[in-house]
DNA sequence: AATTAGCACTTGATAGTTGACAGTGCTAAA
DNA sequence: TTTAGCACTGTCAACTATCAAGTGCTAATT
């Protein structure tokens, strides 16, 4: 379908215009390299604007790719052409640094990605519903509060403020005590579940039923166990990019960015490194834009997602291999 | 100096700028209610901006306020007029909430602040310094890692991956024995100080010194407290105020809020609102902006701030009165 | 002395015109 | 199959004319 040199004059056009974001005219010099007059050129080019792989702006314009082209890029020429590049040593430095909490690695492989891509990057952590409950702890704080603590064996912590009205300390003692027994070593995600029926069912029953307050507070600093996260960085270096000069597509960007909207479209199913190109990502907003995630395991089983997002108009030669190391090195790192 | 009609005439400028940031012209509707012709008017514009209360974009254009005016109003003008409002049903449901995390808390606290006033708003956390340590708990989460955890009265928690290479999990529980001792009842802030003064002195020295690595990562998760945090909400209210209708102050402005510039000019010092009006913020990127923060105070005596950025033609009537509410009513709240 | 009517003048915003420029498609020749 | 040549098209920036909104000042009025 595409001869060869077509080809070598889609790839120029899709990495001059990832550079310079300008159309490119048939007299365009690195199309000279090819050795062929301009209008040898312009001829292909008209081909594979029928064919859909380039776009013009108006009439009389140089092309541009259409999200085909980009695709084709993706799919066929990178592939081919692309050394697998495994040698980012910013990553393996952020790797190495088991001495910042949890939460801060993520903050910081984000900025880490930000930076080396100039594009937003976006951490969709997993769910961490498959942990084990490791010990449920009382700590009287003050006179009449107290601090309920579920640990697990991921290192994850839940906490909630307690205030003891009436309550005795001992008495919320002897409460944790036996839901410690009965908790240690369940799943995160199966504890509501499995109180649901201990109050129906055990001998526990009527004893527990008596701490209801207690018990909510429970339920619900559980349910944050099992509750994504997400993570976002760079977020404004794309407002830099020719694509958002326009005034209302900012805003609209930016809005996106804000509500979450995007973490939606992150994709923590497939295997391996998905490419969405445009108006393949189906919401309007995103039409210019890039979305390029990978997912990643944790032991338990569970998945979060990397992602990035930048212009359609986007280094994939570079974007590409480093979401897939760094998801690589997540599944051995995160928790 | 300002006669009554020059001041009705500055009132009616400032409140219907705020409302549509159109300039004034002579023969505004609002103005005719004064009863005396355009010509009039006039003349005590042209007074009120020799005097520097108002300000022209061009020569025959209608008068904005100057950031004196701003200044005028809102000391001169509010203080009279202003009957205190102290009706905000929804801070007062936001208050009442104890379910929800302290974080939680501040993050609904934004978005309530923002929601009602369609500006940004801020929080910046009083440190956590004068908090007195509850409990340091180790937990073992799994074969080859403990979790050592660190306890506040204030229901502050930090926490700590371990690795006990070759440690023995009932010898650290000693040294953490010993810590709990020696730090129960310890203001946060003091720890580091504390813990230098027994490794250069105690008996307790040639043991504690043993288990660098532990000291290490407590030291760091102790400094975690002293930190003050920023939260914010709403940052992307003003992107729909006219003044951001153009590109690169839009840009800087975003660019501020995501390096939290804007942080360390919030006010925790002074006692009361604090009103900056656009040159009075010292930033070139807020010249168009009204930065109001009022502090608040923790029971440990550490203070923190709430804040509203807008345009600096703000809804001053309304946001003054909900801030001085939320840091009364914070006052109490916050841990 | 304070207010107002009237008018000349200034500015920004809008729409239309023009020419230079970059690029195309097509035809005919190599 | 490739290329030279040329007519054609759309964008952009600069310039012009016109209109509306608003001012400042002067002279008349209360």
């Amino acid at each position: 379908m595409i001869n060869s040199r077509q080809q070598n004059i889609l790839r120029i056009i899709v990495e001059e215009f990832i550079q310079t974001a300008e159309p490119i005219g048939s007299k365009n010099t690195m199309l000279d390299s090819l050795g062929f007059s301009s209008a040898t050129i312009r001829n292909d080019m008209a081909t594979l604007e029928a064919m859909g792989y380039l776009e013009k702006t108006h009439t009389s314009s140089g092309r541009i790719p259409s999200d085909k082209g980009y695709r084709y890029y993706v799919d066929e020429i990178l592939k081919i052409n692309q050394p697998k590049d495994t040698n980012f040593p910013k990553v393996d430095e952020l790797m190495g640094n088991y001495l910042l909490g949890n939460d801060d690695v993520l903050k910081k492989a984000l900025e880490t990605i930000s930076d080396m891509t100039s594009y937003t990057s976006m951490i969709l952590t997993p769910s961490d519903a498959r942990s084990l409950v490791k010990r449920i702890e009382l700590v009287k704080i003050a006179p009449n509060e107290a601090l309920i603590m579920i640990i697990t064996d991921s290192g994850h912590v839940e906490k909630r403020k307690l205030f003891m009205d009436g309550m005795e300390l001992h008495e919320l003692q002897k409460v944790v005590t036996i839901l410690n027994d009965l908790l240690i070593n369940t799943p995160v995600g199966d504890i509501a579940h499995r109180l649901a029926y201990e109050l129906s069912q055990s001998e526990l029953k009527e004893y527990l039923q008596y701490h209801q307050t207690l018990i909510d507070a429970f339920v619900r600093a559980f349910s944050k166990f099992n509750e994504q996260q997400f993570f976002m960085g760079g977020q404004y270096n794309l407002l830099y990019e020719p694509e958002f000069n326009d005034i209302t597509k900012m805003r609209r960007y930016i809005e996106a960015i804000e509500n979450k909207e995007i973490f939606r479209l992150i994709d923590t199913k497939s295997a391996g490194v998905t490419v969405r190109i445009g108006h393949e990502n189906t919401v309007q907003f995103l039409e210019n834009c890039t979305l390029i995630s990978v997912p990643y395991q944790i032991p338990t089983g569970e998945k979060g997602a990397i992602a990035v997002i930048g212009p359609r108009r986007m280094n994939y030669r570079r974007v590409i291999p480093l979401l897939e190391y760094l998801a690589m090195n997540m599944s051995d790192f995160e928790n």
